[in-house]
RNA sequence: GCCCCCGUGGCUCAAUUGGACAGAGCGUUUGGUUGCGGACCAAAAGGUUUCAGGUUCAAGUCCUGACGGGGGUACCA
């Protein structure tokens, strides 16, 4: 289906082409985006555009004229009521009242596809997320990431595309074998044995229960192997309870996974040293100091891919990230087959990006097929303190400790609000505050206050599924109401297009807002006989606002209460 | 030093990607319900969009420079 812009747009493509065809402007080449966009102000009408101000400079004409030139050429249409032609040169579009009024019906037959758009159909799209190192709980670094990737992933389903959510399990890196000793020292420990703690081990006391779980349920059985096996054995046990942790504590803030991609896959199936292998039959690897580079024009320097013995000892500590990014990437485009692959990552790697995308036209995957969300970073806030994060000195708040204090709504919500290119401060004491301090509640709230309306309702033992004669909605506050619910599809085209979730808290906020306005303005429910048409329609305007509050609600996630 | 992000009413942020008179929430001030939940609504005050140039019919948005804040710049992961 398409969105009120996009029929917009092509009354105006017609509308250019009739008055070229016509003779009545001289020739110019049609612009092959044509801006339409909603009006700001009422006095502009629905939609406008202001294309016909970019053609003046070729046409040699002022603008006002050649919009009042395209105007009678403009194609008629049953949901435009009036097109005008308002200064510099402006096109303005005013929807028809009666097409609006009938809308309501078919916006509440979408039921759950309201909103959804064609954009993306027939495409496939990856969206991988989170993938924090396995070696310890999710901290709160990884809610923004965790929101941003789920909303996005939501959006572009919205939008078309097959979408599939994935969490890439770093498991095969230094970091775990810091892991597994941390754990074998506890282990060890716990049982009588000295054991130093590795240096770059983990202190926090996850890794200690953990040790501790391990030795009531398989006793001290891993003592009696070679040291490195017991430690391998462990972290793998270790990681494996991580995991199963970490999807749990995502689940509570509603975040699931498709699949959990496991980096040593990319070792055993041999698609690592086949990638090399294609690097270095490309010219793209050198070798100095032991190790060996990734070397491409686009990049300033050269980018270590296996590090030298003399730096890592132990032969898995040698590849480095980038080296297992490489097979990575072709594994989602190449042998899994998807158009699109978005990495969502935050700032502090934007350096890697340029690396990545280099690595890719270096295996001859175009780069425009890899996007980089970059999301600035999160700041949390107590009692207006900064809270540091950092999962190896052991001093941080987890995400299900913050779920937990603050319920998933207000964490997934307040992560939306802003663009990905503002640091975000999270306000723990706002987050847990239930107060109109908090926009949070007030979307809600015009969906409990729905919900309301119709127990009430059902009290006067008025038909609630009752589909009432929409053509009686006329008041201004109904049919500003109606026009916002009918913007939808563009909110939801426009954040897919743009990768650009925090539409839908703003979307949101403004439907909310007026169906408030609504509410004061238009009593819904009245049990005059004279008043039983209207309170059909107004019935079914309120369920089709139910419906598309709901419906934004779980595009972020979030619930849509009846009660609150 | 170099690279990335940000700078918009007192505070936190929007602005449909270059379009019309820069919009919301919080805070402040004033008002609103003997009717569907007041976690609501209405009104007011508050702006030279950090500064200086430039491009354009049109700049908060693009370019150059300055100032201020955050992040990055390892054979860290």
């Amino acid at each position: 289906m398409k969105t009120l812009r996009e029929q917009i747009e092509e009354l105006l493509r017609a509308g250019l082409q009739q008055v070229q065809a016509a003779g009545a402007l001289p020739e110019f080449a049609l612009p092959a985006v044509i801006a339409v966009a909603p009006s700001r102000h009422e006095s502009h009408g629905d939609y406008g555009s202001p294309v016909c101000l970019g053609l003046a400079r070729e046409l040699r004409r002022p603008p006002l004229q050649i919009a009042q030139a395209v105007l009678p050429h403009i194609p008629a249409a049953d949901f435009v009521a009036e097109v005008t032609v308002a200064p510099p040169g402006y096109l303005n579009f005013a929807l028809s009242e009666t097409w609006l009024a009938q809308q309501v019906t078919a916006v509440l037959a979408a039921g759950d596809t309201w909103g959804n758009v064609a954009l993306g159909v027939g495409k496939r799209v990856q969206v991988e997320f989170v993938s924090a190192n396995p070696t310890g709980p999710i901290t709160i670094g990884s809610a923004r990431n965790a929101v941003l990737g789920d909303v996005l992933a939501s959006l572009l389903a919205a939008a078309g595309y097959a979408v599939e959510r994935e969490y890439y399990v770093n498991d095969a890196g230094s970091k775990v074998q810091h892991f597994g000793g941390s754990l074998y020292a506890r282990y060890a420990n716990l049982l009588d044995v000295p054991e130093p703690f590795p240096e770059q081990g983990y202190p926090a006391a996850y890794v200690t229960e953990l040790a501790q779980a391990i030795v009531a349920q398989e006793g001290r059985r891993y003592l009696d192997m070679p040291r490195e096996t017991a430690i391998r054995e462990l972290y793998r046990l270790g990681i494996a309870r991580v995991l199963e942790g970490v999807a749990d504590d995502l689940a509570q803030l509603r975040v699931h996974f498709d699949t959990w991609f496991h980096e040593t896959t990319l070792h055993t199936s041999g698609l690592f040293d086949a990638m090399m292998a294609k690097l270095r039959a490309g010219g793209y690897l050198v070798e100095y100091d032991d190790a060996v580079w990734f070397r491409h024009p686009d990049l300033e320097k050269d980018a270590v891919l296996i590090r030298s013995p003399k730096v890592a000892p132990n032969p898995v500590d040698r590849p480095t990230y980038l080296a297992s990014d490489i097979p990575y990437l072709w594994h989602k485009l190449v042998e899994r087959g998807f158009d699109w692959a978005i990495y969502v990552w935050g700032a502090d790697h934007h350096g890697d990006v340029p690396r990545v995308q280099a690595a890719a036209q270096a295996v001859g995957v175009t780069p425009a097929r890899l996007t980089f969300i970059l999301y600035q970073m999160v700041t949390l806030l107590r009692g207006g303190e900064e809270v540091r994060m950092s999962k190896s000195s052991g001093e941080f708040v987890t995400l299900r400790e913050l779920v937990d204090e603050v319920g998933p709504d207000p964490i997934r919500f307040m992560m939306l609000t802003r663009t990905v290119d503002v640091t975000l401060d999270f306000d723990l004491d706002l987050a847990v505050e239930q107060s109109d301090r908090n926009p949070v509640y007030y979307v809600q709230y015009a969906h409990t206050r729905i919900a309301g309306v119709l127990r009430k309702a059902a009290e006067e033992r008025l038909d609630p599924q009752v589909m009432g004669d929409t053509r009686l909605l006329t008041h201004p506050s109904e049919l500003a109401l109606i026009r916002k619910m009918l913007a939808l599809p563009d909110t939801i085209a426009q954040a897919a297009a743009n990768l650009t979730p925090h539409l839908l808290p703003l979307y949101a906020t403004e439907l909310a807002a007026l169906f408030h306005a609504f509410y004061r303005d238009c009593r819904v429910v009245s049990t005059a006989p004279e008043d039983a048409a209207l309170t059909s329609a107004r019935l079914t305007l309120v369920r089709a606002a139910k419906n598309v509050l709901a419906r934004v609600l779980h595009l972020m996630g979030m619930n849509a209460p009846d009660r609150m």
